[in-house]
DNA sequence: CAGGATCCCTGAGGATACTG
DNA sequence: CAGTATCCTCAGGGATCCTG
């Protein structure tokens, strides 16, 4: 929100860089956009996102409730019930990470067809 | 380009989670942010992006290459004389990344006093 | 100038086992 | 169910030296 001249991801110490680390890296895409429709489980996140180890899971939900781009809800019940849900700055993130899976998919064949080109030379 | 149901980066396999990697890493956003403003030199490029190694400097310059998403220009002087500069896909690529990069400019203020909220407890 | 080739090391990240 | 704790591997990535 601020305009802070400062922040520049170009120089090499500025917080930027290691936040656009962060937000960029594939399990936080994978799991902000899981988390876009709404509240979701630990387990269910698992489900969602395939291939995702528990400790990569948990560290990533962590990272992203320290940033405070989600929240953790814990209901003390047993079997534990623990809820993550996006805060109003995480879904401030929606779009961006959106796009970002959008190009991906739509351009994924384009990048195919050009690494076919390079490869065969 | 294409709307093929397949591509999915949260199925495990797909070729779409590995694109994503790509474009998110760190020195994949900052290089194509660079040349947001045209053709630039590898040494430009490297005093630019501070702290990037020549090792990964021209590693992501190649992936970004065969990738499609930008031109590499050889004049054969002496001295070498090579231009990077974005290829039409790479500069669709644009608007995603410049939105990522603005996103975490805008909001680090924020993280930063949500991580030190979290870390006081 | 624009890299290529090596060495080396840290840490990302998976697999597995255990727990409140 | 929702993690924590450990072990272990390998690849990301820096530093350094060399070259057309």
């Amino acid at each position: 929100m601020q305009e802070e001249p400062q922040w520049d991801p170009y120089s090499k110490a500025c917080p930027t860089r290691r936040l656009l680390d962060r937000i960029g890296d594939r399990w936080t895409v994978l799991v902000v956009g899981a988390l876009a429709g709404g509240p979701m489980r630990y387990t269910a996140l698992a489900r969602r996102i395939e291939g995702v180890s528990q400790k990569m899971l948990t560290q990533t939900l962590r990272a992203l409730e320290r940033d405070g781009l989600l929240v953790r809800t814990v209901h003390p019940v047993i079997p534990p019930h623990v809820e993550y849900e996006l805060s109003t700055l995480g879904r401030s993130l929606l779009p961006v990470l959106g796009a970002l899976e959008r190009w991906a998919i739509d351009n994924i064949s384009g990048v195919l067809a050009a690494r076919d080109g390079y490869d065969r030379d």
